[in-house]
DNA sequence: AAGACGAAAGTGGTTGA
DNA sequence: TCAACAACTTTCGTCTT
């Protein structure tokens, strides 16, 4: 069952909220508040309604996770009691390989301990969805495994697997905000994201930058309105081959900008710039952009002339 | 006085020879 | 491996509201 944290909207006490469940956010639907952007957990997606489905879904009994150090299973060079019947030679073959074995898992397993608390720390202080975590841990295993960790400090492999769990997850995180969560300098952040996804192949779609579009405007306090209108433009631009080798948040933000001009709530670009972490110039620049090509300027004049009017 | 605008120089990353 | 290149930043002076 899911868990509601929010029944009814504290902005306009509407109860038509729509839960986000990838993105971790819970949304108005009537005014666009962003009431609970940073969900921690919706529980368990599966359900067991009878014993039929039961045996259908529950196949796998506990599900296991990445984020205990050994998925909930260990391995083991055998024991004592296998030993009968080994020759000498082979006995003290069996405790190097025994010494050995338990050597690299508990160097691994160590490794895993102290990484994992750490992911978790930082999931936990961004607030991101279970999902997301569960990516994470299990990238940085493989990284682990395949030796990606050797002359890498821990802390900055696991911004980078967490950050590569939220572009796959389409729950965009700023560098600057992973960053600010591991205290991982953000080139640190970005080169090792880069190199583990590369070397792990990864996959990953380019950010949307519409995907960031509600987490701004509720930090910036904008309506509903505004926010659609934002995303319109954006899909607008991305039709005009606007967007391409540009930074997903300066667009979202240029977006933004623009959409709350229109819509009479203007907003300084260095608010703008402040939530999505660019400067004030990117923003001219894309807003310069959007102008030319989309033909707002007309709009932009009239909404100028009417604020002459009131004067 | 604050905000918007734009030029110039610097940074870090990508690309292509 | 190096140089050219694009995107973005920082800084700063000027114009607009």
């Amino acid at each position: 069952m899911r868990k509601d944290f929010v029944k009814k909207c504290p902005e306009c006490s509407g109860s038509n909220l729509s839960i986000s469940s990838e993105k971790g956010e819970v949304i108005c639907k009537d005014c666009g508040l962003v009431i609970d952007d940073k969900i921690v957990d919706l529980g368990q997606e599966w359900r067991e309604f009878d014993s039929d489905s039961a045996d259908k879904k529950r196949r796998t009994g506990a599900p296991s996770t990445y984020t205990q150090f050994d998925q909930g299973m260990g391995t083991e060079v055998g024991r004592k009691s296998d030993l009968y019947g080994l020759g000498r030679k082979n006995q003290s073959k069996f405790f190097r390989l025994r010494k050995w074995q338990y050597r690299i898992s508990t160097a691994i397993e160590r490794n895993l301990k102290l990484a994992l608390a750490e992911l978790k720390r930082v999931s936990s202080y961004l607030k991101l969805p279970k999902m997301v975590e569960e990516e994470a841990a299990r990238i940085y295993t493989l990284a682990v495994q395949r030796g990606l960790v050797r002359g890498r400090a821990m802390e900055s492999v696991v911004a980078g697997a967490l950050y590569a769990a939220c572009r796959r997850h389409e729950v965009p995180r700023t560098l600057e905000e992973l960053s600010e969560a591991s205290g991982v300098e953000k080139k640190e952040v970005g080169r090792t994201y880069r190199f583990i996804t590369r070397e792990l192949s990864i996959s990953i779609l380019p950010s949307n930058p519409s995907d960031y579009i509600p987490r701004f405007s509720s930090a910036l306090r904008l309506t509903a309105k505004t926010q659609s209108k934002a995303v319109e433009i954006i899909e607008m631009a991305q039709k005009q081959e606007l967007t391409s080798g540009r930074g997903p948040t300066g667009i979202a933000s240029a977006g933004l900008y623009v959409a709350a001009l229109l819509n009479g709530e203007k907003r300084t670009q260095r608010e703008v710039a402040d939530v999505a972490g660019v400067t004030e110039v990117t923003i001219r620049n894309r807003y310069k952009e959007l102008l030319e090509r989309l033909d707002l300027e007309s709009e932009i004049k009239k909404i100028k002339k009417k604020k002459r009017d009131r004067d």
